[in-house]
DNA sequence: AGCCAGGACAAGT
DNA sequence: ACTTGTCATGGC
């Protein structure tokens, strides 16, 4: 992966499977979003980003030190993922997941984003999800320049009250993102440490915590742990699987890119209704 | 209007 | 080991 820099624009021309729309709108994360220009806009590790495509560059508004700091690894630029869908295409079905989610990269998202966001997906829908994570944001997170918030800190949430919460609208989810701060900030879960850990033993850990279970602890290690072999099963997937695969297939047919395979599949099932 | 959404969990078979 | 009811809220 080369990069240029050009004024104040690094510029990437020979990434190849980097489709921003793809990539922002398959359902891994909550906070990208495009203007009337098609450039998205978005924050991560608490730093804000436009980011854009022209022919076949991208362009990120930002420093060669952040691109080298942050964004170089949350778009995961050093993995082939033309060479993944080749090796992830086993049957028709995943040759037309695969092809239809081309540019579909996976977010090295922050952990304990990762973890708050899915535990807010938990039977929710995706507009709903962002909604309530932005307010989330703008209400907790540190402002990093005008109308631009950072992902709220554990410790700035563990000391709040459920009722301080009661804005975000988050219904039963709220008591969970309370226990899941307090048990960061407390030192009963140690999320950098589950990186460590196989996935099976991060997936059990994360499971400790109360409304934490089977999918939303798979999607943390999935998304904040690039555990790229972990295949989340929600009521999309469930559907997918049931109209399109043998009822005794097994995902670690993909290995190691279970995870990957599932996002095309949940991203074709949303988007063409199976067909 | 009513069904459903990137679930988890306890209680009942 | 499976099935069911419940939880809070709003998108479509």
């Amino acid at each position: 992966m080369n990069y240029t820099v050009n004024g104040e624009y690094v510029v990437l021309s020979d990434v190849t499977d980097f489709s921003l729309p793809a990539t922002f709108e398959c359902g891994q994360c909550f906070r990208w979003n495009a203007d009337e220009n098609g450039v998205y806009h978005g924050v991560a590790y608490g730093r804000a980003l436009e980011i854009k495509s022209n022919g076949d560059d991208i362009l990120l508004k930002t420093t060669e030190l952040d691109f080298l700091d942050v964004w170089k690894d949350y778009f995961d630029l050093d993995t082939d993922y033309t060479k993944i869908r080749r090796h992830v295409s086993v049957n028709g079905h995943m040759e037309k997941a695969a092809e239809f989610g081309a540019g579909i990269r996976i977010l090295r998202q922050e952990k304990w984003e990762a973890l708050c966001s899915f535990i807010i997906s938990q039977c929710n829908n995706i507009p709903r999800i962002k909604k309530i994570v932005e307010t989330f944001c703008a209400l907790f997170g540190a402002e990093i320049s005008d109308g631009l918030y950072a992902f709220p800190t554990a410790e700035a949430i563990a000391g709040l009250t459920e009722t301080d919460l009661a804005p975000l609208r988050a219904g039963y989810r709220t008591h969970y993102i309370m226990e899941a701060a307090r048990a960061v900030v407390y030192g009963i879960i140690d999320l950098n440490g589950l990186a460590g850990l196989p996935p099976e033993a991060a997936i059990k850990a994360l499971q400790t915590l109360p409304g934490v279970g089977l999918k939303v602890s798979s999607c943390m290690a999935l998304y904040g742990l690039h555990h790229l072999d972990v295949f989340p099963v929600d009521v999309w997937m469930k559907k997918a699987l049931a109209l399109h695969f043998d009822c005794d297939f097994d995902p670690k047919v993909f290995s190691p890119y279970a995870g990957v395979a599932q996002q095309y599949i949940f991203n074709f099932e949303r988007n063409n209704n199976g067909k």
